[in-house]
DNA sequence: GCCGTTTTCGGCCCGACTGTTTTCAGTCG
């Protein structure tokens, strides 16, 4: 078995090594279709052996056929023909920053530089003293890359959890120390990609000068990469790097929609105004000198003929043509949840702490909150609050209702929920995966929660699954939950979504807002998420079946 | 190499910033 994001490399490799041959639009076509196959919710072999590559976005003849042999044969000939024909030390040169294909290339070409350490050795030995395009200045900040590279691994993308507390920092640190009207977060953490790259930040002020001194100023900020009169680059302390944009007023819509991507969304769009006579940049929708649209978003969007598109769907997936027909299902939001299924409370957790859970779940209006009283583990209830505790809980306090966790398979839920009258279940579906599911025994008050993730390419399973329990899947951040991909299968199957409230959270924490966006990121609606139904219908039909033209079929 | 609500050929987003250049190429997002 080979994982999509295996494939999905392969492809970059021969982008990237396109890119060192000066192709002009090849390369970029390769990484389109490996970007379309790392969000891919399903395995590139299941859909290669119904035929269906090439109903892949970005994915043609050449690149379907390049596919089946990697699948086939483990091997893609024309890459290993590319790999010949360049040194592997070459694709490290082009990775450093400030230096890209043309660069790359020369260093290999004209000065007979196989790699980074090569290149560290000739600029050591003066060699690109006097040659054309390599001032004092380039050769300094090539030395300090290549110091950096040898020192500190490569920083990828970090996951969005870690990254939220982070970005919330800089939101608040920026509006308390500079002049600053409108922030916003843009980029692929507003899309709520589970990885994050970077952080675009965008404001409107009148002075950017001064905005631009508070930012570099803000704890945390290690050095200034680079600043214009518009733009700004910061590395943190971490190694995360930070762009901040001053824009005006009137072009804050369009720079916000530029921003937040994604890149296949924005040029799908471009190509739309085009079609239109229309033109658009971060500043503006144009018709000619005209400036037509640009101060919000759905003004943006307006002008294209297109209603507005949450960020969670710019991905070129079909939301443009969605949106040209009619406004989009609106998504679920912080405000449509009801109830929190599920909630561990320290095991020293007091009365005031109910007390302080069930103003919280009065702050969100939340009608339950399900506090886990007890987990049955092995045949075995374990203790997880002081009596007194759970005394008080079991004699009420609103909306607080005792909840049991079972940990096991679905026979272990029934006879918990026995042993234990009264409490509702849920089941940890790694166990209950590995063993013959059947439906829960009749006349036990039960609501069955999914807790469980794995790679996109068992998703299928793992909703099946859910369907037959009738249980909901938890969606969020982290192994025990499912990611955007697998959620928009759970949603095109008709299996409920369950979000957590974040109502016994600390502000800034990134579980609840993470696992929303999550959960519109697969295009679930309010009533495709289980905690924002109703109270009172408790248990979920078993083996419901989907409705034919629910939102996760609008895309691929 | 991909793609199509003007197209199966001829396009492919577009601007900021840097360094080095005296008018622009390369990189980046």
């Amino acid at each position: 078995m080979v994982a999509n994001a295996e494939v999905a490399a392969k492809l970059v490799e021969i982008a990237d090594l396109l890119d060192l041959l000066g192709e002009r639009f090849k390369p970029e076509a390769y990484r389109r279709a490996a970007r379309s196959l790392e969000a891919l919710p399903e395995g590139l072999e299941a859909v290669a052996s119904r035929g269906a590559l090439r109903t892949i976005p970005g994915v043609g003849e050449a690149i379907a056929a390049k596919v089946e042999e990697l699948l086939r044969s483990g091997t893609i000939a024309y890459l290993d023909r590319l790999r010949s024909e360049i040194p592997a030390g070459v694709l490290a040169l082009m990775r450093l920053p400030g230096v890209g294909p043309k660069t790359a290339r020369r260093f290999w070409v004209e000065l007979g530089v196989h790699g980074p350490e090569e290149l560290a050795a000739a600029v050591a030995a003066g060699r690109l003293d006097g040659v054309k395009g390599f001032g004092e200045r380039k050769i300094a900040q090539l030395r300090e890359a290549l110091e950096a590279a040898a020192h500190a691994p490569t920083t990828g993308r970090r996951p969005l959890e870690l990254v939220w507390p982070i970005a919330q920092g800089l939101v608040t640190g920026l509006r308390a120390a500079a002049p600053v009207r409108e922030v916003a977060l843009a980029g692929s953490f507003r899309r709520g990609r589970e990885t994050v790259g970077d952080l675009d930040l965008l404001v409107t002020s009148d002075a950017p000068e001064e905005v631009f001194d508070a930012f570099s100023r803000l704890p945390g900020v290690r050095e200034i990469r680079l600043r214009g009169p518009t733009k700004e680059t910061v590395v943190l302390d971490g190694g995360l790097q930070v762009d901040l944009r001053v824009v005006a007023p009137e072009a804050f819509g369009a720079a916000l929609q530029y921003f937040t991507g994604s890149k296949d969304h924005n040029v799908r769009l471009r190509s739309r105004a085009r079609e239109h006579g229309l033109k658009v940049n971060e500043y503006g929708v144009y018709r000619g000198e005209a400036r037509i649209a640009g101060r919000t978003e759905e003004e943006v969007y307006g002008a294209l003929g297109l209603a507005l598109i949450p960020p969670e769907l710019r991905e070129d997936r079909g939301e443009i043509d969605l949106a040209a027909r009619g406004p989009i299902p609106r998504l679920v939001d912080t405000g449509d949840l009801t109830e929190e299924l599920h909630l561990h409370l320290p095991p020293s957790a007091g009365v005031a702490e109910l007390e302080r859970v069930a103003a919280a779940a009065a702050t969100l209006r939340l009608r339950r909150v399900g506090v886990v009283t007890g987990v049955w583990a092995g045949g075995a209830l374990g203790p997880s609050l002081p009596e007194e505790t759970l005394h008080r809980l079991r004699n009420g306090v609103p909306p607080l209702a005792p909840v049991l966790e079972v940990r096991g398979s679905v026979e272990d839920a029934a006879a918990a929920a026995e042993a234990a009258p009264g409490s509702a279940y849920r089941v940890l579906a790694p166990t209950a995966l590995a063993r013959p599911a059947s439906p829960p025994r009749g006349g036990v008050p039960v609501r069955v929660l999914a807790h469980v993730g794995g790679p996109a390419e068992a998703a299928g399973a793992i909703v099946e699954l859910a369907r037959s329990l009738g249980a909901g899947i938890e969606v969020g951040p982290g192994p025990e939950r499912f990611d955007p991909a697998s959620a928009r299968v759970a949603v095109a199957a008709g299996v409920p979504l369950v979000l957590p409230t974040g109502v016994e959270r600390e502000a800034g924490d990134a579980l609840a807002p993470v696992a929303l966006l999550f959960a519109r990121r697969a295009g679930a609606r309010p009533e495709d998420v289980l905690n924002a139904r109703p109270v009172g219908g408790g248990t979920v039909r078993p083996g419901r079946s989907p409705t034919g033209s629910r939102s996760g079929r609008r895309r691929r």
